[in-house]
DNA sequence: ATACTATATTCAAGATTTTGAATATAGGTG
DNA sequence: CACCTATATTCAAAATCTTGAATATAGTAT
């Protein structure tokens, strides 16, 4: 494939404002599904549909422990493409960490 | 503006095929939108509308210099995103040189 | 003014993305 | 097995993106 084509995908993938969310929550490892919907407070499905984008594009593979699924950026030097973003638009995202004592994650991570 | 929203604007426009090749071309410094079209074989209305969403999204600006527009970067870091995208990728750009030979671009920067 | 050149704009059809709603599945527990 | 919990999948409507075609504009030269 044309590699302008493929830079493209990638790039795709990662425009969106919750899929960046999502990445930034997998910045300090892995996290379960429920984690991210406690801190992103959005709607189970429409996170895991988002997490499959970001599966098809080759971003963030996936473990199973019980009933958890933890998700986990693939390389984590898409890191480094985030924060030279942010070095561009001058923009420091931020996790909405206040919202994370409203609603519990009840995975076991987060209850040790 | 969410700051995950302002990312994902900047992304989305350099996530497009053309657009990269576009950004690749004025690596070194401005050009003239006829150079683009010889160097990227496409139709000069269909490279203007590129340039436009380009300018959109505040990445690029012109200076006219008789009839022709010379455009650039206005942030070079943009640069640097690229490159960081391409050490993720694997995927290194590589502009079509050859086709430039065929197609002769007439401006004069090009003829000097 | 006329004609020519370089570039921009408008419009619209088709393709893709976004997102909510409903539902399905897989694993765990009793 | 029946039931619960965590997560995935399917579907469809609305929004947005892509791109070709036609046309407009702005500067230059005669």
């Amino acid at each position: 494939m044309d590699p302008y084509e493929t830079q493209s995908e990638f790039l795709k993938a990662i425009s969106h404002p919750t899929r960046l969310a999502i990445l930034d929550i997998l910045r300090d490892g892995e996290q379960c599904v429920c984690h991210m919907e406690a801190t992103l407070n959005l709607r189970q499905a429409y996170i895991s549909q988002q997490l499959m984008t970001l599966k098809d594009a080759g971003l963030v593979e996936s473990r199973r422990d019980g009933l958890n699924l933890y998700y986990r950026v693939i390389k984590p030097q898409v890191f480094h493409v985030l924060d030279t973003l942010s070095s561009v638009t001058g923009i420091a995202t931020q996790l909405p960490e206040h919202k994370h004592a409203d609603l519990e994650c009840p995975c076991p991570k987060c209850n040790v």
